[in-house]
DNA sequence: TATTTATACGGAACAACATTCCGCTTGTCA
DNA sequence: TGACAAGCGGAATGTTGTTCCGTATAAATA
């Protein structure tokens, strides 16, 4: 539902109202070769050829290069899209449930996200400028998402209170992609070893759960 | 370093006695491609091109594709070399610190060759059956490198005895890769929530970094 | 040392892709 | 309806992985 290529500044803008809207076949075509990629993405991967996306889509190459000017372009457009999903599904479970329930189903929900798009994090950490757009896009919809559930969840005193919700967000997405190089690895390393160190009394102890 | 390069590519050397020697020459250019595809490897990432690699080895491309008959391969056996590394670190670090330290050093340097490595979890993860045997050998020679630190921090008295060290080795590794599609992401996320609940008593707070 | 031969070498050739280019088609607007 | 910019298709180009095969050579042998 975001298309980014056609930039929808509707309105009259400076250079008077000579703007002329978009194609209709243009936009057709658009939503085609997103759904084909979706489709082609699940089936094989993030690698499929462009050929094949373009021609089951029903489009020459031509026009998915028009819509698409690199191939990361498309990913991050269906990566976009499935962003989208995973951030509107919260509000809908809080709705359905109770704070610690809806947290807690999210996450899960969220978890799949990570671990299904197996392709995502390889992309977005391939160094290609083309995804840091999509970088930014993932914390501006994923983060407020959990921290609402999260508020919600510790007002409702179903959840402990010291637990930042973007270092749970960080935490669970790290559980399921490659490290960030600022450092974030290092300090959730030297976070458990301080974990293991403070455990060490004797008496009671932590369930293996709580330790990780 | 240690050097086993003739498993990699080769395979036939089971035979009689009447084995004619390997050749200078080429055991002299399958080390200039290892060496050269690990510095190519570090500038440009492990999609570099193979005539890049070659070329900068100063050999053909019919010579590359001699010792290694896939891309694949060679990335294997760099990855292998590097594996061997972090592994021969452990004795060493053993020999030099007390156990715990040496136990928080490793970890440390495990992580940072995980986090380093950028392609290595794709890689593992692609689904090429080229990188199956790279698994195991990265679990047979990490897993007793961690388990002899462990036990002799342990032992020591240094660190609490309830945690498995295949369970820290993973855990790390999680903090670093992608899941893996066995569920264990899943698991680690119920933990996760399951952390979150069971903290909830209002007196004395686990600190954020037990928690986690 | 000269000869022989399995081994290894080099790089042209091929195939699969991503990406570019450009002439043709078609919606939109006046 | 006519004009034309926006959009379209696919041939052409460039880059890469991989194969093939004639040539060169290290090691064994005479």
């Amino acid at each position: 539902m975001s298309s980014k290529p056609e930039a929808p500044a509707d309105g009259v803008e400076s250079r008077g109202s000579t703007e002329r809207r978009v194609r209709t076949d243009a936009k057709r075509n658009l939503d085609a070769l997103l759904q084909s990629a979706k489709a082609v993405f699940a089936t094989s991967g993030v690698d499929a050829p462009v050929r094949e996306i373009a021609e089951k889509a029903g489009v020459g190459i031509g026009t998915f290069y028009r819509h698409f000017p690199q191939r990361a372009d498309l990913i991050a457009a269906v990566f976009r899209h499935e962003i989208d999903a995973c951030a509107e599904a919260a509000p809908i479970l809080a709705a359905e449930h109770a704070p610690g329930e809806a947290l807690a189903k999210w996450m899960q929900r969220y978890a799949a996200f990570i671990a299904t798009k197996r392709g995502l994090a390889p992309a977005l950490h391939s160094g290609n400028p083309a995804f840091e757009p999509l970088r930014a896009y993932f914390e501006q919809r994923v983060r407020p998402a959990l921290r609402a559930l999260l508020e919600s969840a510790v007002a409702a005193g179903e959840i402990r209170n010291d637990v930042e919700s973007d270092e749970l967000l960080h935490a669970v997405a790290s559980l399921c992609m490659p490290a960030q190089d600022d450092g974030r690895a290092q300090r959730m390393v030297a976070l458990l070893i301080d974990g293991l160190r403070c455990g060490v009394r004797p008496g009671k102890k932590l369930s293996k759960k709580a330790a990780l």
